[in-house]
DNA sequence: TTGAGACCCATGAAATCCCATGATACACCC
DNA sequence: GGGTGTATCATGGGATTTCATGGGTCTCAA
């Protein structure tokens, strides 16, 4: 039914409770992708200033990548490649509304206060605040419109609260 | 019987859903590429003042264009690329009308209001505001005479509404 | 006991499905 | 060739489902 790339945004809130919904769109595809109600979350790669996730079929390409920069697998600069990705993720599991939570581990790594903005990436979708996503740069005129619009439509401030 | 090829234009409606009929013609190029009934939607490229459209095909040709660009897929470029490709598109379902939803933000991109100028460009089509369209620099007087003579035949004025 | 986490149910808004209609283009037949 | 029936298409409206979000309860551990 629906493929099995990442495609589009999403805007959601973060409750009380550090509660936060997964579009609709993206579990379709993680559903797609495996079967199990689950997503890795980690640390942006190469510095990005949000977090990222993608199933565990995407975190073995990942892994043989990082393989494919290493001439001696068993050397330190491969276990420091491996062990700064892997081990920073965490399998968040999703409820039957599509929730995860968020672990304050993880909000404070992504800069994730009230807002979620959600970038897809093939394969891939990275989650930012709306702010600082808005902000980058690197994004195009017409691409800030777009992130200023949604915002605007959910009854975001301009400028982030506080 | 069709390719898989974009040809021609089309000048339908978007109704008080914010719903849109996708010409015939272009509906049985969508389903020749792919088999699903959607596609994808986003902003005009190269800063056109337009919607851009395609199958997940082509979005393929487009990600694929962008990973030979970059040496490390891991890299922080790699990703910006990415990311601001697959994540500013969105795919819209088509209704066994043939109707997509057309989101409120891709409206206010696009400077849709009343009705959609479909123009095919072989591997993708744009969505245009009609008079935009016919305004914009770069028609001949022909192309102009035709686009004016779809819009009066359809009974649009002359002039931008409101 | 208090705080965090997992589970259950509630709700308003928005999106999606389903069926109906008029118009046009097409095919068919006399 | 002219007229008639039929299929396709663009469009409209109502009903139904999904989605994001909020709140409650229960358990387990510190």
């Amino acid at each position: 039914m629906t493929g099995t790339n990442f495609f589009g945004f999403g805007l959601n809130a973060v409750d009380a409770k550090s509660r936060l919904s997964i579009p609709a769109d993206f579990r379709a595809v993680l559903a797609a992708r495996n079967s199990a109600r689950e997503v890795l979350v980690g640390p942006g790669h190469a510095g990005r200033p949000c977090l990222m996730a993608y199933d565990e079929g995407h975190a073995d390409v990942l892994r043989a990548r990082i393989a494919a920069r290493h001439a001696d697998p068993m050397a330190d600069a491969a276990y420091v490649d491996n062990t700064g990705l892997a081990g920073f993720m965490q399998k968040l599991g999703i409820d039957d509304a599509g929730r995860v939570v968020m672990p304050s581990i993880l909000k404070t790594l992504g800069g994730i206060t009230s807002h979620v903005w959600f970038a897809a990436g093939f394969d891939y979708f990275e989650l930012w605040d709306p702010w600082t996503f808005r902000d980058q740069s690197g994004l195009s005129q017409v691409q800030r419109a777009l992130v200023a619009g949604e915002m605007q439509a959910r009854g975001l401030p301009q400028e982030r609260p506080q």
